[in-house]
DNA sequence: TCTGTATATGCATTGACAGGAATATTCGAC
DNA sequence: GTCGAATATTCCTGTCAATGCATATACAGA
């Protein structure tokens, strides 16, 4: 996960994925299509391929980089846990759960006097 | 988006949102479950703030800080774009869109010769 | 108004990393 | 095996950001 965000957290990077969304690239194409420097693109793709997120597959001289599921499903997944934050179904279950805390706490005054 | 990569891609901030995760907390609260040091956390949480990850409501001397949901959702939303990467409708599209490929590479022969 | 608690900010140091330029490597074509 | 195209690596430099420590601010209570 941490990996993942340290990858993207890098404009270039992340327009590189970005880029890579529409199929599989070569660095050249990838550095026309980003106007950035060759040397640049492969240092990136480096590390996006170190954080699991493209693989490559050599096609003659070229190196076809392509972006792979895993990490970005993990991530999606991941969120999945904050769901409950915007998701309606649980704000519902929020309301629910502050009505009980409502009760209680008359009770709890109940009690005390 | 970049910006929440950003704020993310450093161990201690995404701690704190995990943390978040279960909800608001003050910041020493944070500071004990973290073993962190108050002012890294004040410092983290203003990054997190920044980013717009977090929202802080006084309480007295005590701040509360709270997960927000827009970010998340915002990126949650943005993985949904990549779906079709892991999604097994999509891959059946792929090998339909494959076997199109085949009979148009075929066509081109034909022409060809 | 003084005190203690909770939190924020300032400053100095340090390490990581991105960019630029030059160079190295790989591999197919001839 | 030489050449050229595609890509990778190296070295250098500047910048940014995280940490630690010290200090400042905010606020409630006596």
């Amino acid at each position: 996960m941490l990996a993942t965000f340290t990858a993207l957290a890098e404009p270039n990077r992340l327009r590189i994925v970005e880029l890579l969304r529409q199929g599989p690239r070569p660095v050249n194409e990838i550095k026309d299509a980003l106007r950035l420097q060759q040397p640049q693109v492969s240092k990136h793709l480096r590390v996006l391929k170190e954080a699991g997120l493209v693989d490559v597959q050599p096609r003659a001289q070229q190196r076809l980089y392509e972006l792979r599921a895993e990490p970005l499903q993990a991530l999606h997944q991941w969120l999945e846990g904050y769901r409950q934050l915007w998701d309606d179904r649980f704000n519902e279950m929020d309301e629910l759960l502050a009505e009980l805390n409502e009760k209680e706490k008359n009770n709890v005054r109940k009690k005390r006097h």
